[in-house]
This record gives C-alpha cells, sequence and structure tokens, in this order.
DNA sequence: AGCACA
C-alpha cells in the first residue's frame, strides 16, 4: 500500500509533481483540484533541491485527505502521475489555528521527540473549552454535499440543480471561460441537468471549482461532479 | 527519491 504505515492526517504529501511548474501556479492548481474534497486551509511548495516535485495540502478535516490519498491516487498531473501519502506531522497552519504553534529553531532529534510527545498529550481531551476538532467551516455545506458516491475525476462534468429554463448556450458562456473547454449537452428528456465535457480532467476540476454552486438564479446554485463513466 | 511551513 502506497500509504505505507504512516496514520491518518488531515494533510496530504504528494510526491511525483512536475518541476517545471511554476510554484504558484502548481500551487493554484492544487487547490482547485483537491478543494472537491473539502476545505483546503494551506497548499505548501517549495522549490528548493530536496523539496522540489512535492506539496503538502491542508485539509481541514481528515476524511478529506482520506478521500483524497484515495481518490487522487495516481492521477496525471501536468504529465506525471500523482503519488499521495499522508503527510507525516501537523502543519503549521493546523497547530497555529489551535494555539499549539511553536517557531521552529534548529532542531535536535531529541528535541522533536519531545515535541511529539507534547502534541500527542495535547490532543487528550481535556476540562478546558477549546477543543482541537473546532471545524464548523464555512465549507461544511460542500463537505456534506456527497451523500452521493464521489466519482473518480474524469473530463466531464455532471450539472444538477439548474433552472428548468436554462439553455445550452447559457451554460457554454459560463463554461467556455474555462481552459480546455470542448462541449454543453443538455439532456430534452431531463431539465435541471447537463454534461459539459473538457479536454482531461485537470481542466474540468479546475471548472469545477470555479463554478461550484454558481446560481443561475437564487435559488439555484449548481451542483457540480464528475460524471459517472 | 526526497516530509515543510520563505
Amino acid at each position: 500500500m502506497i500509504t505505507g504505515d504512516i496514520p491518518p492526517n488531515q494533510t496530504i504529501y504528494i510526491k511525483n509533481l512536475n518541476e517545471k511548474v511554476k510554484k504558484e501556479e502548481l500551487k493554484r492548481s492544487l487547490y482547485c483540484l483537491f478543494s472537491q474534497y473539502g476545505r483546503i486551509l494551506d497548499v505548501v511548495n517549495l522549490k528548493t533541491a530536496k523539496l522540489r516535485g512535492q506539496a503538502w495540502v491542508v485539509f481541514s478535516e481528515v476524511t478529506a485527505a482520506s478521500n483524497a490519498v484515495r481518490q487522487m491516487q495516481n492521477f496525471p498531473f501536468y504529465e506525471k502521475p500523482m503519488r499521495i501519502q499522508y503527510a507525516k506531522t501537523k502543519s503549521d497552519c493546523v497547530a497555529k489555528a489551535e494555539g499549539s504553534f511553536v517557531p521552529r529553531e534548529k532542531k535536535k532529534k531529541q528535541e522533536e521527540k519531545a515535541e511529539r510527545k507534547r502534541r500527542a498529550e495535547e490532543s487528550h481531551p481535556s476540562a478546558n473549552g477549546a477543543s482541537t476538532e473546532s471545524n464548523g467551516g464555512p465549507a461544511a455545506s460542500f463537505r456534506n454535499a456527497g451523500a452521493q458516491e464521489t466519482v473518480a475525476p474524469n473530463n466531464i462534468l455532471f450539472i444538477q440543480n439548474l433552472p428548468h429554463e436554462t439553455t445550452g448556450s447559457m451554460l457554454e458562456i459560463l463554461f467556455q471561460q474555462y481552459p480546455g473547454f470542448r462541449e454543453v449537452r443538455m439532456i430534452e428528456a431531463k431539465p435541471g441537468i447537463a454534461f459539459v465535457e473538457f479536454e482531461d480532467d485537470v481542466q474540468s476540476s479546475m471548472a469545477m471549482q470555479a463554478l461550484q454552486g454558481f446560481k443561475i438564479t437564487p435559488q439555484n446554485p449548481m451542483a457540480i461532479t464528475f460524471a459517472k463513466k
């Protein structure tokens, strides 16, 4: 198994990334690609000799990270299959959020061990109010939107909850702004849904992220998922 | 291959 024996973590560690992609673009693309699994708190990518070709994506929930590890495993991203594991340690932005962050100095191994122990103690439930699990973020609706199984990413998007008067050309105007757009397909017999095809899964993912929840009328936030193959 | 927080 590719995750080895690394315990679940709300941060995923990705390697085998295309090193030619510029850092900002890579981070934006990772953000777009992975936000289908839940709220993302941070994306980290360094281009130093040791760290190029790798990135960390920090989710607000471990379950989101778990889905991402499973479903995006080997996903072809900029021509290279992503290798995804759980991160080995807690991300700084998470430690900061729970108030346990200590700026690091040059660390020796013993100090690291001591810190790990400290973290383990902190995660025990205690009498004071501040729980480690205090997430009620704005992405709650997004997380729960998937009572229907998440489908593996592919180049075709399935759009639901459209107002019945939606036309193909309306959707085309919306979706053609995103690179790789191919076509919109309406189903005459089934108002309220549509399929939108892109050249590849990265591009469809970008459009999904950009237009998720987009309202053609105030009552109709679009629900976009990947089409079942 | 490579687990950081520029």
